[in-house]
RNA sequence: GGAGAGAUGCCGGAGUGGUCGAACGGGGCAGUCUCGAAAACUGUUGUCCUGCUACGCGGGACCGGGGGUUCGAAUCCCUUUCUCUCCGCCA
C-alpha cells in the first residue's frame, strides 16, 4: 500500500495519477487525510495522558517504598481518572486506525509517468516483438486436439482426478514441461538469480505481504483447517522471503527464481478463451523476484524484460512485448510490462509473461526496508518479479506452431532437456 | 495424535512486579596504539509511532501474537502460534 506520508505530503499528485489508473473513488484520498489527522490527535492525548500516568506509577512506587503508605494511597486515587481517559483516548485511536487501514490498503499503486493512459487491452502500447511466421500444415491442430492426437495431454483424465482445469500431462508431453522447467532455471541462474524452492503453502500474512489479502482471497484455494492458502504464483512465498527484513544497501539487489505449480481459482471464465491450456487452475511457473535499489528499480526492470525476452527467442516462438495501460495494470503495479506469443492454429496471442515493478507498495506491506551504510534511516525497498517464464501457454504455442505431418519438432534448445526432437 | 520444556535486543544468555529498553558475553561500528594489521584499551550499538521555535530536543510503544490482573508487568493469570525433547504414526 502507499504510505500514509505519501498521500499526506502529495495529495494532488497522487489523485492525479490515482486517475490514470482508472480509481474511480477519489474522495478516499481526503478521507483518509482526515482520519490520519484524528488518529494524530488521538495519539497525542493518548500518548500525553500515558506520560502523566507513568511519571505518577513511579512515584507511587517511591512512596511504598519508602514506607510512605498513606501518602501512596492518596496518590492511587489519582489514577483512576487518568486511567479511564487513556482507555478512552486509546480506543479513539484503534477506531481511527482501524477505518485508516482499511481504506489505506484499497488504494491501488501509483502508476509510473510512463504509463500510457487507457482503459482496456486495447488501449494497451505494444513495445517490440519479432516478425516469426508460422508456417501451419494442412488441417492443423489446436493443442488441445495435438494432446489427444499423441496422447501426451490429457484434459479428461484430469476431469477425473479432480476436475475441470487440470490437465494431466502424460509421457513425452510430462517430459516436455519437465525440460522447460529447467531450461528456465537455467537461463536465469546463468542471469544471476540464486534458486529457491519454497512451500505451496502461506499463511496469511504473507497473503497480505504480496496484496492477494483481503481483497482477492477469492482466487487463491484456501486450507482452511489450517488457514494456509495454495500459492497462486512464486511471487508470494519468494517475495515473502524478506517480510520484516532490514537490508544492507550493499546486500541490494536481492535476485532470486522459483519453479513452482501455481494454484488460480479463477472463477468466472468460461468459453473458447479458455480452453485447452490457455487457462487452467494448476500450471507450472518459474519466477523471478528482484529487491531493488530505488534508484536502480527501473533499470532492475528493463534488465529483467531483456532477460524474458532472450528466453521466448531461444524457444524461437513469434512473441510481442506491451506495456500495460492504466487500467489494464494491476492493483499493485507502477509499471507492466506483458509479453504475448502467438499461437498460431488457435491464431491468438496468449499472455506467458507478465514483469512488473511494484516501487515500495508491497516493500510497505511487507516491511521490507534497507539501510545505507552509516545511516540511522530505513528506507523501503524496491520489489519487482515477472514471469519466466509461465509454461502452458508456452506449451500450447510451442505444439501448434510446431506441428508438421510427421509429429510435432522440439525447438532446437530444449532438446537437450527432453532427450528427443519430435512428440509423434 | 499423547506428554513435557521453552520463546528476551544482530547472536548467545540473565532478569526479585516498581529508575528494565533491559545485566553479562560475543559480534558490528568509531577511536587510541601501529608503517599497516592483529591483540589490547576506550566509546558506541534496535525498531515503530508521534509533538515541537526541528539535521536538535521531547513523548509513547515494542521482551513470540492477542487479552486480563495491578497505581505499576519481560516478570502474575488466560488464550493463541511457533520451536525443542520423548512416545505413537508416516513419506
Amino acid at each position: 500500500m502507499l504510505t500514509i506520508n505519501t498521500i499526506r505530503e502529495n495529495r494532488d499528485f497522487v489523485i492525479e495519477r490515482l486517475k490514470i489508473k482508472n480509481f474511480k473513488d477519489l474522495s478516499v484520498i481526503d478521507t483518509i487525510i482526515e482520519l490520519d489527522n484524528n488518529r494524530r490527535t488521538a495519539q497525542k492525548s493518548a500518548d500525553d495522558a500515558q506520560a502523566e500516568m507513568n511519571i505518577l506509577s513511579k512515584e507511587i512506587g517511591r512512596l511504598f517504598q519508602t514506607g510512605k503508605t498513606a501518602e501512596a494511597n492518596q496518590a492511587k486515587d489519582r489514577t483512576s481518572v487518568l486511567k479511564e481517559n487513556i482507555k478512552e483516548y486509546n480506543q479513539k485511536y484503534e477506531e481511527v486506525s482501524t477505518k485508516l487501514n482499511q481504506l489505506l490498503v484499497q488504494v491501488p499503486n501509483l502508476p509510473h509517468a510512463s504509463v500510457p493512459v487507457g482503459k482496456t487491452p486495447e488501449d494497451n502500447v505494444l513495445v517490440r516483438g519479432n516478425d516469426i511466421k508460422v508456417n501451419l500444415p494442412e488441417g492443423a491442430l489446436p493443442h488441445w486436439d495435438l494432446g489427444t492426437k499423441y496422447d501426451f495431454l490429457d484434459f479428461d483424465l484430469g476431469t477425473k482426478l479432480t476436475g475441470a482445469g487440470f490437465p494431466v500431462f502424460k509421457g513425452k508431453g510430462a517430459k516436455l514441461q519437465r525440460a522447460l522447467i529447467n531450461f528456465f532455471l537455467d537461463e536465469n541462474e546463468k542471469a544471476g538469480y540464486r534458486e529457491i524452492l519454497p512451500p505451496l503453502m502461506v499463511n496469511e500474512d504473507s497473503g497480505f505481504g504480496t496484496g492477494q489479502l483481503p481483497d482477492k482471497e477469492g482466487q487463491m484455494y484456501h486450507c482452511q483447517i489450517d488457514n494456509f492458502y495454495l500459492i497462486p504464483t512464486a511471487e508470494v512465498p519468494v517475495t515473502n522471503i524478506y517480510r520484516d527484513v532490514i537490508l544492507d544497501a550493499s546486500e541490494l539487489p536481492c535476485k532470486n527464481t522459483a519453479y513452482t505449480p501455481c494454484f488460480r481459482r479463477e472463477a468466472g471464465s468460461y468459453g473458447k478463451d479458455v480452453r485447452g491450456l490457455n487457462r487452467v487452475h494448476q500450471f507450472d511457473k518459474v519466477e523471478i523476484v528482484q529487491i531493488a535499489h530505488p534508484d536502480h528499480s527501473y533499470a532492475a526492470l528493463e534488465e529483467m524484460v531483456n532477460h524474458v525476452e532472450g528466453i521466448v527467442k531461444k524457444l524461437e516462438l513469434p512473441y510481442r512485448i506491451i506495456k500495460l495501460c492504466g487500467g489494464d495494470m494491476s492493483f499493485t503495479s507502477a509499471l507492466t510490462y506483458d509479453f504475448e506469443v502467438y499461437a498460431a492454429a488457435q491464431g491468438r496471442w496468449l499472455e506467458v509473461s507478465s514483469v512488473s515493478n511494484f516501487e515500495s507498495y508491497q516493500a510497505n506491506r511487507l516491511k521490507l526496508r534497507f539501510k545505507e551504510k552509516g545511516d540511522k534511516k530505513t528506507t523501503l525497498a524496491h520489489t519487482l518479479n515477472g514471469s519466466s517464464l509461465a509454461l502452458p501457454r508456452i506449451v500450447a504455442a510451442l505444439l501448434e506452431n510446431n506441428q508438421t505431418p510427421e509429429g510435432i519438432r522440439v525447438p532446437e534448445i530444449l532438446q537437450s532437456f527432453t532427450g528427443f526432437s519430435m512428440i509423434n
